[in-house]
RNA sequence: GCGGGGGUGGCAGAGCCUGGUCAAAUGCGCAGGACUUAAGAUCCUGUGGGUUAGUCCCUGCGAGGGUUCGAAUCCCUUCCCCCGCACCA
């Protein structure tokens, strides 16, 4: 049998049948999606993951009766394909590799320098690949991105002038990582050297000094209040610069790094820092005249090349100015009055409990620094204060009108005051140097007049809020995650020079960028049904068609008009959005946990009143191959049509499912799948041998089976309800097939209802995991219609037998323990006797268990029961009893019944014990028995012998 | 640094919220068996360590303490790992 064969077969019928095409209708409805993958490879088992797991909801919902959509589209705004296609332009090897690798021909090359051709290409390979793979989708609403498909361009040009109109879209400046070669922004794919660089903020404190401003650099703006002196490099060479109308003096480099980022600069003239040694500067806030002093540890590189000294609270301030005041020579060589030097003492400003007011002297002496050359100890200690003093410190009387106030609240109060008093300035620098791949150091530049979408904005952000809070999040702990993001949520630029996209509208020469035209598309879905249909097209697509289809506004008779479109579709498309909409479910890798999924929630909140808000998130997470990450390095890359290829589509599900739940990665495990493609095949095999199953005669186990079956589908049920698949699987189909293994393995005249019975539910309920498989098996149980066209199992409390159900479980322990005594007498059984508990153990096990609960000591529960006459002769065992359960509790029974009920059980069933080990069981009670071995059986534990 | 999540068998991964009936569900791997001419598949049995005429005992959930009659689970201390922090899709 080729399960290849069989699964293609069934693809075709659902796609003949377009059993997956939703239309509008009077049943509820179930609306999954998930982000639309970028399209500048084929799928890979990473793309099939996230989908698969919206496949499994949908085909969960549809045969619990809903009205199901799940669309799919594609997304190829950004920068990765027109840079794909330049590097193919350019000849280069490695891409051009890469392209032949996914199996394009030597000669088709040639067309991969075009973009829109890699972009359509890719998305027939998805549809396809995706295709095949007999996802539940609606091909008809797929569609692509950017200026490419004029349609979705519309859509999210009306987009974007709706945030303008609704203040949502603002200008502003921000700071970024920039390549002056490339002339654009160099993001941490585009460095060679770098990654993980971030853009830090450094407070400039203007020292007045004449005319002119000495420049210092600073990441704790808080303790200005507690400067004694600046430091400058004496053999530092600094320069003079115009900086708007002041005079400013800073170091050479970091002259170079403010071209990037001040307007109008103009260098002046050199300084030699010996020369400014002595001096006197006005220091900002304090407005204080502080003395200028050589710091030979000053690196010009670092921030400005000048220091303010603030020896209170900064370790290398604080040993600067002890080794100063006893360096006489370094002082006469400045010219310098030691005295004066010696008078200099420190500030105190902020006061913790750990490191009290002189967190720098204290910390100084704890890590038993003396020199500034223990640097690496000084760099440990100026992190511990600061960690300290910023998280735990509060700013004392020294600080005038932040005194008493947490340092972490007021560190950007007091830059924002310096700063509106022009006492301050900023500078950004980067915490690592960065090379760009074209090898140019990059450098931090301030981009202006930049559009922004206003995701600070306090009402947006509650709106938002509000919606994450009355949604399902899945797993919980993903909430948080969102949580804190939306929290945290600054304004994000949304246009970009390069790359694919829509054009902005109020800036045409950018794009929109690739997470800001992917926010609310879900509602696209609807519309591109009848975009592929050529009812509707680029020429109708006025904002008032977008007005009235999706936000409800306008006359229909004037938006017909306006929008050349007849009342009747217009009507219809509104009524379609106001069927489908809201989101029932977006699932998603995790990686868009902080972004996407944050957008998503955001513009839905801007554009829709509640009732339209997404009902549920689901988060899942990486897929990695045989515990590896998936690299082409590795040779461990699977793309979805290997894994077709190798496994079929209904185990490569399985491989994903079982493995990987919640937001913890998933694991294809290449054996596993392997695996279940031949267990899938042995099950379909099973099914065909139905016919001779001719059985009529029912017993325990097939009382048992229907019981169990009954669990699995309550427990597969409510873990379909919260998208776990790992767990669902669990019982639908491991669960399910061990049973009925055991079923196989014991029962000797297999019973032909009972595995039709249970065959039926199986192939129902593992629809959602393996929706081929389980056509096949319905159609050979003879069903004419669709298993997705059938009802879900439910649940049937009437074919629940606890009873039973314990007697089996009895039955295999006792199984278990013979087997064992058997093994260890080494010889084959003629009688084997089971010697059913005395029944004063049934009752001391029930009392005991209560007394338990109250009584914990040894002692008292020995006397308590020695008080009652029943049990007073069988002391010994009940002493030995007690003092074993006290010690473990997992020695008392799960169930404790009756003697009656336990010995009739065992009669009952003995045959199965009898026909195991091919010998004569005999039943006895132990009143009955003189054995010794009557002694050792307690309630659910007969005592064994082995004759 | 901030935020989130982890550390359990050869591997992947349950159990932790709500302490005991729990140590390891489920899958993979491995060993043995049944079936087969044979192989594969399938099914059965076993799979932390130790011991065994007896269905058991000892040890074990990153490390160290504590609470409790009882801790993988609760509390404290400590070590280690992974992910996100935005212009990258």
């Amino acid at each position: 049998m080729d399960i290849h064969v069989i699964e293609k077969k069934w693809v075709k019928k659902w796609k003949d049948a377009k059993i997956f095409e939703s239309e509008v209708g009077s049943r509820k409805k179930f609306f999954a999606t998930f982000p639309y993958p970028y399209v500048n490879l084929s799928p890979h088992v990473g793309h099939a993951y996230s989908a698969i797991r919206n496949d499994m909801v949908i085909r969960f919902y549809r045969m619990l009766g809903y009205n199901t959509l799940f669309p799919f589209g594609f997304h190829a705004t950004g920068e990765p394909i027109v840079g794909a296609a330049k590097r193919v332009k350019k000849g280069e090897e490695s891409q051009i590799k890469a392209f032949e690798k996914a199996g394009i021909k030597k000669e088709e090359i040639e067309k991969f320098k075009d973009p829109e051709f890699i972009v359509k290409y890719f998305v027939n390979e998805w549809v396809k690949d995706m295709g095949e793979f007999g996802l539940a989708v609606d091909w008809r609403r797929s569609f692509y991105t950017t200026s490419l498909n004029q349609e979705y361009n519309a859509f999210v040009t009306w987009q974007f002038n709706k945030l303008k109109e609704k203040g949502l879209l603002v200008k502003g400046t921000h700071p970024v990582i920039y390549c002056p070669e490339c002339d654009s922004a160099c993001g941490s794919h585009d460095r060679k050297e770098g990654e993980d660089a971030t853009i830090e903020e450094y407070v400039l404190l203007k020292f007045k000094l004449g005319d002119e401003h000495l420049i210092a650099a600073t990441l704790r703006p808080e303790t200005v209040f507690g400067q004694t002196n600046l430091w400058v490099n004496p053999d530092t060479s600094y320069v003079r610069i115009k900086v708007g109308k002041e005079e400013w003096v800073v170091s050479e480099i970091a002259y170079e790094k403010l071209k990037w980022q001040q307007k109008d600069l103009e260098k002046l003239g050199n300084v030699k820092g010996s020369t400014l040694i002595g001096r006197y500067a006005k220091a900002p806030m304090i407005k204080k005249e502080i003395i200028i002093l050589p710091g030979l540890f000053v690196n010009p590189n670092v921030g400005t090349g000048i220091v303010t000294s603030v020896p209170s609270d900064a370790p290398f301030d604080y040993i600067a100015l002890k080794m100063l005041q006893r360096d006489e020579n370094l002082c006469k060589k400045y010219g310098l009055d030691i005295e004066e030097i010696k008078k200099i003492k420190p500030i105190p400003i902020i006061k913790t409990e750990e490191l009290g007011e002189f967190s720098a002297e204290k910390a100084c002496n704890d890590y038993k620094i003396k020199s500034l050359n223990q640097k690496d100890l000084l760099e440990k200690a100026t992190k511990h204060v600061y960690k300290i003093g910023f998280h735990k410190g509060v700013m004392n009387k020294n600080c005038g009108k932040y005194a008493g106030k947490k340092v972490e609240l007021v560190k950007d109060k007091v830059s924002e005051e310096m700063i509106k008093n022009n006492e301050a300035g900023l500078l950004h620098e980067m915490s690592e140097p960065v090379v760009c791949r074209c090898l140019t150091n990059c450098v931090i530049k301030i981009l202006e007049n930049q559009w922004f979408i206003k995701y600070s904005d306090e009402i947006w952000k509650k709106k938002t809020l509000k919606c994450l809070n009355d949604m399902r999040v899945l797993p919980e702990e993903a909430r948080n995650v969102m949580k804190n993001m939306i929290i945290k949520m600054k304004d994000k630029a949304c246009a970009r020079k390069s790359g694919l996209g829509t054009p902005l509208p109020c800036d045409p020469k950018c794009n929109i960028e690739c997470l800001s035209d992917s926010t609310i598309y879900m509602s696209y879905y609807i519309i591109q049904k009848h975009v592929h249909n050529k009812e509707v097209s680029v020429k109708n697509m006025k904002p008032e068609f977008f007005d009235y289809v999706l936000l409800k506004k306008g006359e229909p008779r004037i938006v017909a008009k306006k929008t050349g479109l007849s009342e009747e579709l217009i009507k219809q498309l509104k009524k379609e959005f106001e069927y489908w909409y809201p989101v029932d479910l977006r699932n998603s890798g995790k990686d868009l946990l902080t972004n996407h999924l944050i957008f998503f929630l955001y513009n839905h909140t801007a554009f829709w009143p509640e009732k339209y808000w997404p009902k549920a998130i689901g988060a899942n997470g990486w897929v990695t191959v045989d515990g590896m990450k998936m690299s082409k390095s590795k040779g461990n890359f699977v793309t979805l049509r290997d894994a077709i290829n190798k496994y079929g589509n209904d185990a490569s599900r399985l491989a994903f499912m079982d493995t990987g739940e919640g937001i913890s990665d998933a694991d294809f495990s290449t054996k596993a799948a392997l695996s279940f493609k031949n267990k899938l095949v042995s099950i379909i095999e099973r099914v065909e041998m139905l016919k001779d199953v001719k059985g009529k005669d029912k017993d325990v186990l097939d009382e048992w089976l229907l019981s169990k079956v009954q669990k699995r589908i309550k427990n597969t049920t409510i873990a379909l309800k919260d998208y776990l698949n790992r767990t669902a699987l669990k019982d639908s189909f491991h669960g399910l097939l061990n049973d009925v293994n055991y079923y196989y393995d014991k029962k000797k005249n297999l019973n032909t209802e009972t595995l039709n019975y249970f065959w039926s539910v199986f192939s129902r309920l593992n629809v959602p995991f393996i929706p081929h498989t389980c056509e096949e098996v319905n159609e050979l149980l003879g069903s004419k219609e669709f298993v997705h066209n059938l009802k879900y199992p439910v649940f049937d409390k009437k074919l629940v037998n606890e009873s039973v159900e314990e007697n089996v479980e009895l039955l295999k322990d006792i199984n278990y323990d013979v087997k064992n005594i058997i093994k260890l007498v080494g010889k084959k059984p003629k009688n084997i006797t089971l010697i059913i508990s005395p029944a004063w153990k049934y009752d001391f096990f029930k009392e005991f268990k209560k007394a338990f609960e109250k009584k914990k000591d040894v002692k008292e529960l020995i006397n308590l029961f020695m008080k009652q006459e029943e049990y007073k002769k069988n002391s010994k065992q009940i002493i030995g009893l007690i003092n074993a359960l006290v010690k473990d509790l997992s020695k008392l029974p799960d169930k404790v019944t009756n003697q009656k009920e336990e010995f009739e059980a065992f009669n009952k069933n003995k045959k199965f014990i009898e026909e195991e080990f091919n010998s004569e069981v005999i039943i006895v009670k132990a009143e009955d028995s003189k054995n010794l071995k009557a002694q050792t059986a307690i309630p659910g534990k007969p005592g064994i012998l082995i004759e």
